[in-house]
DNA sequence: ACAGCAATGAGAATGGTTGTCAAAACCAAT
DNA sequence: ATTGGTTTTGACAACCATTCTCATTGCTGT
């Protein structure tokens, strides 16, 4: 099998299969963030057979790989997305479910700042910004 | 602003019954983000009887009213703290749990910056930072 | 081909959260 | 106090996302 998959990292013990293909696949071509079973309904009207278990395994793989960010709505249900692999927040419309990647340099020396204050090391975060976007707006 | 009576609003229809005075009760004495069952727990250890459903329903009462934070753990589970009124940012222990509200001017200005960049509008946004707070990295 | 490990699928199990609904508590006005 | 109407509660069922189980299948290197 030719191992030219970009998306799945190259560690060992980890086979790029057809399902883990067609999940990375529909991540691509969405590019927003969906719930395991919204990607699941995806694959299926794709005919892609791909149990939703192993959508989650993937999703779970891929998210510790770095390969895709994870999002909670507000009900708590997670949402993947492929995105770059950089440190990055997001700026989504919540009617349309649009994201935009978006980087804070202010943001992160805010971060490490305020954390040193308190006196916490190893710190890491988590910031998304929620709003109307412009087409929405209009709409 | 900061009224630190641990009472519910005084919105129309709304009472102020033994359960739900329990629960804010519960939300004081421990100043850390707990989920609806660990509250659960802790009103049955201290004999205050209240059903599990009725902890739920008051605590989303309480996050839309606007008294309690809610934060979502790794696994999605949501827990509740009491906070203060004015807009804030978490710093969260990952290893006791330990929280320190912080405030991040810088923060609320780039995030004003740029979603006006991309013509978002109504925007709210979530921040949250993790880490190890000085105690838990000495022990 | 063979052995061994990785991956899959189907369904069951788990667990947080919400819905249902009859009973109880409460408030206001007689 | 007693009514009458509304709110709240509790026990349990229902829901739904996620994880687990495990027998079966697929892949890889020898």
């Amino acid at each position: 099998m030719t191992s030219t998959d970009p998306s799945l990292p190259p560690d060992a013990g980890v086979r790029p299969t057809r399902q883990r293909t067609a999940v990375i696949e529909a991540l691509v071509s969405v590019d927003d963030f969906r719930s395991a079973r919204e990607l699941h309904d995806l694959l299926e009207s794709r005919e892609a057979q791909v149990g939703l278990a192993t959508v989650y395994r993937t999703l779970q793989l891929l998210a510790d790989a770095g390969a895709v960010d994870v999002l909670r709505r507000e009900d708590g249900e997670a949402t993947y997305r492929r995105c770059s692999r950089h440190h990055h927040h997001h700026l989504v419309c919540r009617s349309c479910g649009a994201t935009v990647e978006v980087e804070g340099p202010a943001v992160e020396r805010w971060t490490e700042r305020v954390s040193s204050e308190h006196g916490f090391v190893d710190v890491s975060h988590t910031l998304e910004v929620f709003g109307t976007c412009a087409s929405c707006r209009s709409a």
